[in-house]
RNA sequence: GCGGCCGUAGUUCAGUUGGUAGAGCCCAGGAUUGUGAUUCCUGUUGUCGCGGGUUCGAGCCCCGUCGGCCGCCCCA
């Protein structure tokens, strides 16, 4: 036992007992996304860092202090992704997904990894599911991936949640901003906490999102991003909100929104619960019209977002929303005397016949009453019985384990199929 | 990277001022031998996270370490 081997911190196990709600969840999500036209890309866990560098920003903290860097073979520096939209970018641009100014929608999944400490919601290696549209530049491109994951958490039936929404403005606005932003923040320099020091030449926009209470003052009086918007972005975000009043989302614009990857502008969106504690984002994106062209692409515009599928199988869970459903159809019980070639070879015929039966074959020999107790504890409907009566009569007995009304009855197998093919 | 709480059977936990460990659930078997609830008997399981130290003696005290949870931070 000494030299048992745990698994890493902040990886996980999914067992059994909770696998089913990943696999519905990816059902949904697939459903969902089918509904709209996105379709899937699959793209490597493994990049190059100096990717992340510039798609990300080298001043977040994402890439600053939270990937998984190591050096290859040959001595390039790789990194296991920590988000999506990076990877996804860089294939579109390499196989001319967007050459020719086609539009396209494409979703992704899998496992992102960041090197944080874990906690509630938060751990270092982490599902992601991303959608992402490029080459529209139009506000109905940022309306229908929202329209869409509100459509998605309608159907896994999330209560408690709600929408944050805010407008970044064009690049160019924000570089206004920013230094306006700076200069302001220079002012009052003893109120800021090291924090916001460090963030003051790094990514100041950041420090609004500071909780520290010290600080709300100032914060409160900064310059708002809003008053420097351009116009573009100000028709842009009001023709978002124009849309999802028109479908009925409810939303709030909340103008200190601001997200910590330096990739975003124009529109960006939280979807946020309060049942998970301070990991309540289950899902956040935004605009990025000028990450195509940065990572050596044409310039694309597009949109993404990306939702934490770990989160919201903890919502699952947590709240009870989904209760599992039974999927054992039927148990053959066997006889002891019974002969194993027998069983599996009835089983087989029975398989044959019902593909989509859900049939346990109990493969531990042991009594009628234990095998029926089994049966009982997986909640399966019939039970399938076989003995030496059975045998000698070449005849099957077949008892329903959850309608009294039907009893048991034997039967010949032309007549067990025509009863079974009704269940399945 | 910082702070707080925690780590005992498969699981949830109890373990009193330090005297080499218990309960419920679960699981297995049984209650006139071909039938599932409930009930009733019977039974199995632990290097008390790991490594040091103090002590005649440590699950309990001290140090370290690993891991978990919660908050900060960050984000999905």
């Amino acid at each position: 036992m000494s030299n048992k081997i745990n698994r890493l911190r902040g990886m996980y196990d999914v067992l059994p007992s909770e696998t089913w709600i990943w696999q519905r969840i990816e059902e949904v999500i697939q459903e969902v996304f089918d509904s709209y036209n996105f379709q899937e890309i699959r793209f490597p866990l493994l990049e190059e860092t100096r990717l992340f560098y510039t798609a990300i920003g080298e001043a977040t903290d994402v890439v600053e202090r939270e990937m998984f860097s190591f050096n290859s073979r040959s001595g390039t520096s790789l990194t296991l992704r920590p988000e999506g939209t990076a990877g996804c970018v860089r294939a579109v641009i390499q196989n001319g997904l967007c050459n020719r100014g086609l539009a396209q929608k494409l979703w992704y999944q899998g496992p992102m990894f960041r090197y944080e400490r874990p906690q509630k919601g938060r751990n270092r290696q982490f599902t992601q599911v991303g959608a992402e549209i490029f080459n529209i530049d139009n506000a109905q491109a940022d309306a229908e991936l929202i329209l869409m994951s509100a459509r998605l958490w309608k159907k896994i039936g999330l209560p408690n949640i709600r929408l944050e929404i805010n407008s970044l403005g064009t690049t160019s606005a924000r570089i206004v901003y920013r230094k306006v932003l700076i200069d302001y923040f220079k002012k009052h320099l003893t109120v800021l906490d090291e924090d916001a020091k460090r963030r003051l030449e790094t990514n100041p926009l950041r420090i609004l999102d500071s909780k520290n209470p010290g600080m709300q003052e100032v914060i409160k009086n900064a310059p708002l991003l809003t008053d420097f918007l351009d116009d573009e972005s100000i028709r842009h975000f009001s023709q978002l909100k124009e849309i999802l009043d028109e479908c009925g989302i409810n939303y709030s614009v909340n103008p200190k929104l601001v997200r910590g990857l330096d990739y975003y502008s124009k529109t960006v969106f939280e979807w946020i619960t309060t049942d998970l504690g301070a990991q309540g984002t289950i899902c956040g994106g935004g605009r990025y019209d000028s990450l195509v062209e940065l990572q050596g692409g044409k310039p694309t515009p597009a949109v993404g977002f990306a939702m934490g599928i770990d989160r919201i199988v903890e919502l699952i869970k947590d709240l009870k929303l989904w209760s599992q459903p039974n999927s054992v159809d039927a148990v053959l019980i066997a006889d002891k005397t019974v002969n194993p070639r027998f069983i599996n070879g009835l089983s087989e015929k029975i398989r044959n016949c019902l593909p989509k039966l859900n049939l346990v074959v109990n493969l531990n020999p042991s009594s009628f009453k234990a095998q029926f107790k089994k049966a009982d504890k997986l909640s399966a409907k019939f039970a399938i019985i076989v003995g030496e009566n059975e045998i000698n009569a070449n005849i099957i007995t077949l008892k329903s384990l959850t309608d009294k009304e039907f009893g048991q009855k034997e039967l010949h197998f032309d007549g067990f199929l025509k009863i079974m093919s009704q269940y399945k």
